[in-house]
DNA sequence: TTGTAGGCGTTATCAT
DNA sequence: ATGATAACGCCTACAA
C-alpha cells in the first residue's frame, strides 16, 4: 500500500508538502496542491491513521462500551452517541460486554491501547476496581445509564428512583397492593436505584414491602423468567410485578406464557424501558421510558468537551423518565 | 502515559526486553521477567497499539459495517461475528451507515485509515464502484447479506429465492391468489433477490404477478407503511403481503393499525427475517428466517482464515432459510 | 539471554 | 511556499 514517500515522489514534491495538502493546511500554491492531489489519486493512497495519531495525539475516535447489544435501549443511545459524534467530525467504535465485566475489562484495556480519544460506558462492572487502574491517563469517561463510585467521570442517567416511584403510583392507583419486584444485576447502580425507588414508594403507599415480593434478577431474560416463576410460587402471588428492565420483562412474558398464563388477564407487568422496535409492532407493555437517543447525545457532548477542555470537574445528568401506559395491567 | 522506555529504565533492562515481555517471547530470563512485570505494574502501562500495529502490520482488528443498528437481524449477526472473533484474539470495531452510501464510505475509509485487519459488510451501496477503491490493498473482505458485483469478496447470504418460494407456497397453500409484495431497496442484491423469488414463485403456480401488487420499499418503516397503503388503494386489494424484511414489516403492521385493520383478519402478512427480541414477546409474525448468528460466525471465519491465508480464491456461502409459521395469515 | 540501532508512516520544527 | 529531519512509541534484525 502507497505511503507518504511513494505520493511525493510521484508528486515531485517532499512529504512534508503531501502532509500539509492531506490535512488541508494553508501555505501550499494550487499549483502544488494540484499536482499532490493527482498524486494522491493515481496512487491510491490510503493515510496511515496509526502512523499519524502516533505523532498528532488524537485518533479521532470516540469509543462506546455497552453491556448488551441486543438490547434496543443501548443501541439507541448508540444512535444518539453517533449523531453528536459525526457532528464534531469524529468516528465512534463500539464494543459488546454481554454484562460480561471480564469482557469488560478486556474491551477498555483494548480500546486504551488503541488510544482512543474518550470513552463512554455504560458498566457491566461493580465496582471500579478493575477499570480505574486503566484511566490514569486522563482519556475523558463518561458513565452512562450505570454509575461506578470512585471514578473521576461525568454521568449521563435517569431518575430511577423517580421512575420506580411514578410505577408504583400508577399500580397502586389501579388498586394493587401485593406489588412483586424483580430485581436487577447485583451490583449494578441501576439496579439498586430502581429497587430503593420501589421499596420507597411502596412505604410512602403504607405498605411494607415483604422481601418474599422481592425476586433476584440480572437485566437478562433468565432472571425474568426465574423471578415472575418464584413469585408464582409464592402462598399469596403479587397480583402486579414490576420488571427492572425491558429484558427481564421479555422473560417474565414468555415464561407466564409457557404457564398459559395471561397479562393482564392473570397479572399485570410493568417495566423499566422500551423496548424499541418491539413496543412498535406489538404495544403492549405499560413501561417508564428514558430519553434514551438524547442520553446518548448527551453523553457524547459531555466526552468531547472535555476531550477540548471546555469542562471542568465532573457533572452528572439525570434525565426523567416517563410513562408510557398500555395494556399489559388491569385495574383489581 | 508510560510508554516503553520509562519501563526499561524503571527496571534497568534495554527497551527490546520490555518488548519481549509483552509480548510473552521466549528467551527472557524469569528474573529479568519479574524485573520487567513490576516496572509495568508501577507505571500502568499500556501499550500503544498504534505504534505497535506500524512495525507489526497487524492491528488485530476485524471491522464489521452494518446498515442498521436498530435492526435486530444486524446485531444478532455482529454477537456472531464477536463469538468467532473473540476465539481467534481479534477485536471487533462495529460501524453503523443507517443504509446511506455516503455514510458507509465514510466508515469503510475510516476503518482502511485505521488498517483493519479484515472487513465484513451488509453493504448499503448499489454497486461497488465507491468502496473498491478502497480496497486494493487487499485487506480480505467478506460481504454478508447482501453483494456488491465486480468485487473480490467472500460472500455469505442467504436463499433468498427459496425464502421467496417458501412464503408464496405458503401463502397460495392458505387459499390466497392475490399477493402483494413490498419490495426491498433499490440496487440492494437482497432486495432484487426476494423480488425476483416472489415473480417465479407466483408464476410456478400459474399466477401472473400484476405489476400493481408490487409496492416500492426501503427495507426501512417508511417503506413498509407506504408500501401497505398503496397496496390497500388498489381497485381489488391483495389478501396476503409479503414485506422484503422485518422493519418493513413493522412499518406495514403500524399503518394497517392506525387505519384500523387487523392482522390477519383483514389482511395476512409475512416477511423475510425474524424479530429478534420482539418475537419473544409476540410471536405473531409468519416470517421465512436465516440463521443470523451462524452467518455472523462464518463471515468471520472466512475473514479471518483469508487473513491467516488459508483460503484462496472467493468462496460463497449460502443459508437456508426457513419458516416459522405464526398468527399473522389466515385462510381464505 | 540481552542490548543496539534502524525502521514503520506520519507530523512538527526549523530552515531556506 | 517548500524541504530536511527529528520526533512519535514500538518491534526486530543483528550483535554481543
Amino acid at each position: 500500500m502507497a505511503n507518504i514517500y511513494d505520493v511525493a515522489k510521484k508528486a515531485g514534491v517532499s512529504v512534508a508538502t503531501v502532509s500539509r495538502v492531506i490535512n488541508n493546511e494553508r501555505y501550499v500554491a494550487p499549483k502544488t496542491r494540484a499536482l499532490v492531489e493527482k498524486a494522491l489519486k493515481e496512487t491510491g493512497f490510503i493515510p496511515n491513521m496509526n502512523a499519524s495519531s502516533l505523532t498528532k495525539k488524537r485518533t479521532n475516535t470516540l469509543a462506546v462500551v455497552i453491556p448488551d447489544l441486543t438490547n434496543p435501549f443501548f443501541t439507541d443511545l448508540i444512535c444518539g452517541i453517533e449523531d453528536q459524534a459525526v457532528q464534531r467530525k469524529m468516528a465512534v467504535i463500539m464494543a459488546n460486554t454481554d454484562e460480561d465485566p471480564t469482557k469488560e475489562r478486556r474491551a477498555i484495556r483494548f480500546l486504551m491501547e488503541k488510544r482512543v480519544d474518550a470513552l463512554i460506558i455504560a458498566s457491566a462492572a461493580r465496582n471500579s476496581r478493575e477499570i480505574s487502574p486503566l484511566l490514569k491517563g486522563k482519556t475523558p469517561l463518561v458513565l452512562i445509564d450505570r454509575q461506578l463510585k470512585g471514578l473521576n467521570a461525568d454521568l449521563v442517567r435517569s431518575d430511577d428512583r423517580g421512575g420506580a416511584k411514578t410505577l408504583v403510583d400508577y399500580l397502586v392507583g389501579l388498586g394493587h397492593r401485593r406489588i412483586g419486584f424483580i430485581a436487577g444485576k447485583k451490583g449494578i447502580s441501576t439496579a439498586k436505584s430502581r429497587l430503593d425507588g420501589y421499596l420507597d414508594a411502596m412505604k410512602a403507599h403504607g405498605l411494607t414491602p415483604e422481601s418474599e415480593l422481592i425476586a433476584e434478577g440480572d437485566f437478562q431474560q433468565k432472571g425474568g423468567r426465574e423471578g415472575i416463576l418464584k413469585l408464582l410460587e409464592l402462598a399469596e402471588p403479587p397480583t402486579a410485578v414490576i420488571a427492572s428492565n425491558n429484558i427481564e420483562a421479555i422473560g417474565a412474558l414468555s415464561a407466564l406464557r409457557e404457564k398459559g398464563l395471561e397479562v393482564p388477564k392473570d397479572i399485570s407487568l410493568v417495566c423499566f424501558d422500551d423496548l424499541g422496535l418491539a413496543s412498535e409492532v406489538y404495544p403492549f407493555l405499560t413501561v417508564v421510558a428514558q430519553p434514551v437517543r438524547t442520553m446518548g447525545t448527551v453523553a457524547a457532548q459531555l466526552a468531547l468537551d472535555r476531550l477540548e477542555g471546555i469542562s471542568e470537574q465532573e457533572r452528572e445528568v439525570v434525565m426523567q423518565m416517563t410513562l408510557i401506559e398500555r395494556k399489559s395491567c388491569r385495574r383489581v
